[in-house]
DNA sequence: TGATCCTACTAAACCGATATAGTACTAAAT
DNA sequence: ATTTAGTACTATATCGGTTTAGTAGGATCA
């Protein structure tokens, strides 16, 4: 009830006894009033607590103050990704030394998205977005150049110069250092479970066990759909072949902690006869027994990285240079050994 | 480049021939235009794709179409808590239905998230907020209720009438059901290992497991950080003791697994000496080995219910009353058994 | 001494909506 | 015939900032 009226540049003009105006400039650094008058009225916006509407800015074009993002994925599998929620928690803790908030939509697909890009810009409702998954022939990108709303594309590859800035995640060189740790170990029959292939990091990473496969090592890649209960079944398959792989890699964890299950179901000793690993890292990853070896990226970092990027690209003339993201270490744990002999 | 320019309703006012106040009332099914002229007003709106900008909206006090979350938690450990991000996933999921956002900023105390809702409440720039663990003696919901800020607490008990409207988490029932299932199993030692003491639902937990130790049951709850080192702490501390526990109780599923790899280490077989259970479920609890007995709360769909609730307390003239958010059920599985005889 | 340039401001327009006071015009009531 | 009431509008103020055009007064220069 008792709306407290706000505190406007309205009221420090009165109390400064100059216009709107001078406030303004002298609130936001640009000449127009002297050094004298700019002390005079910060001490008052500050005596006062004055705090910009954030609002009324954006309405005129200037800054909102808020960072855009579109999550098109399936509004009930978000929680169970720790890479997602933990990429918004570092986005958050960049933005939030900087009093800017972060919008967070989910939608359902790339038109929506994109949609909602337009809405956004259109109200100038933020002031950049966050875009994740790029994809093979993405349209998000152009769309993003050519509305000229600023906005970091976290994966993929270096982009091209018209198309926004982007952080890099050297997938390629991430699952060498993977496959190439099993390999090193002595294995020869490895296994790949991976989500969709319509993933480009499903493709790069199928890509390098393929590469490998050409000498003396038996690669396989297995698509699924993420779901524990579809990894647990192809589980169940690889280990009734006459044949057992020696090695069997996942996308993320939870698939990896899937997978794990069923081995020890089936009485397969990890890692005596069975090695597992997975490209995502969690915090249970290292608490199950045996605990699971794991390229860990620091996602959290990355969402930072991001949100600073961003941050920078707001403030830039032109489109920023692509830059790399966290590079992931193995996270050596139990449950990978050399096979047996 | 192509900053195409905005379609307002300057425009549509315009091509319908009558004046922008004359289409804001069409626009807003709001009396003040004959039929006739309103079908033509939202036609032509309709054809152009006309979209209100929230942002204007917002500065003259109506509607902003956000919703404010002003989460007080370690950004670090965001990403960690499946309530949480499953939380979040399930507000998403009734706001993006009706195109509304949601703006999410991590805060690092109660004063900062109170300075957030002030600043939130003056710019006008979100139309309620949803408020997360309520304590005791909580200064939130005072201030909210002054404020005039609409919102909607999650968890805690039935709150007072001034009170914003409770989304009201059982505590003590769920506690009943779990411990009583132990209890009826035969355990006659259990030790609960939760979270800080501070907060409510650790508490109401505690009491409950107090209670049935009246009779014959000895109960023990030991408070912790939530961190799985922690955990890992005392619960090798527990299975040392000359009398171990049969039953172990953790906060969350992230505990109760540290907890089981701790009693696989020292070989304590789970269930057949030792049974565990975790009052939060989450994906992995299901997939480990053996897996783990969860008092299973939909989060998700208390998120939608709290969405929801807030988009209806916004159109109401008053406080609404508390509701009770979906019951818990016990989900059993492998880690609970008996207590060898 | 007047023309010119700066500095330090003010006044007013503007962004895109909502809200309110006022104005024609018609129809019913007195 | 005149008041009254209601309908369908228009004109205008408003929200809280930013921005542009304009101006007064002093210093500089020819």
């Amino acid at each position: 009830m008792s709306e407290a009226k706000r505190f406007t540049i309205g009221d420090i003009a009165r109390l400064a006894g100059v216009s709107r105006g001078a406030v303004s400039f002298a609130l936001n650094g640009r000449p127009g009033v002297s050094e004298e008058t700019r002390q005079r009225i910060l001490t008052i916006a500050d005596q006062y607590e004055w705090q910009p509407s954030s609002t009324a800015r954006a309405l005129v074009g200037a800054r909102a103050g808020v960072i855009g993002f579109a999550v098109n994925r399936p509004a009930r599998t978000l929680g169970t990704e720790a890479f997602f929620t933990d990429l918004i928690a570092g986005v958050q803790s960049s933005l939030a030394r900087r009093r800017i908030s972060l919008q967070i939509v989910v939608v359902s697909s790339v038109d929506e998205e994109i949609a909602t890009y337009r809405r956004w810009h259109s109200a100038n409702q933020v002031d950049g977005v966050i875009v994740l998954d790029p994809r093979e022939g993405d349209p998000r990108p152009a769309i993003l150049g050519s509305l000229g709303l600023p906005a970091i594309v976290i994966g993929g590859r270096p982009s091209s110069a018209e198309d926004p800035a982007t952080i890099w995640l050297d997938d390629a060189q991430a699952a060498q250092s993977l496959f190439g740790y099993l390999v090193g170990l002595g294995h020869r029959r490895i296994v790949y479970i991976s989500g969709p292939e319509e993933y480009e990091h499903a493709r790069l990473r199928t890509d390098v066990l393929r590469e490998l496969s050409d000498r003396d090592v038996a690669g396989e890649a297995i698509a699924t759909d993420y779901s524990p209960l579809e990894v647990s079944s192809v589980m169940r398959g690889l280990l009734s072949r006459r044949e057992r792989p020696t090695a069997v890699v996942f996308d993320n964890d939870v698939m990896a902690i899937a997978g794990l299950r069923v081995a020890q179901e089936m009485g397969v000793p990890v890692p005596v006869e069975l090695s597992l690993a997975s490209f995502d890292d969690s915090v249970v990853t290292g608490l199950v027994h045996p605990s699971i070896t794991c390229l860990t990226r620091d996602t959290f970092r990355l969402g930072e990285d991001a949100a600073e990027f961003l941050l920078e690209q707001l403030d830039a003339p032109a489109i920023l240079p692509d830059r790399s993201g966290p590079r992931p270490v193995l996270t050596v744990r139990e449950s990978t050994s050399r096979p047996q002999a």
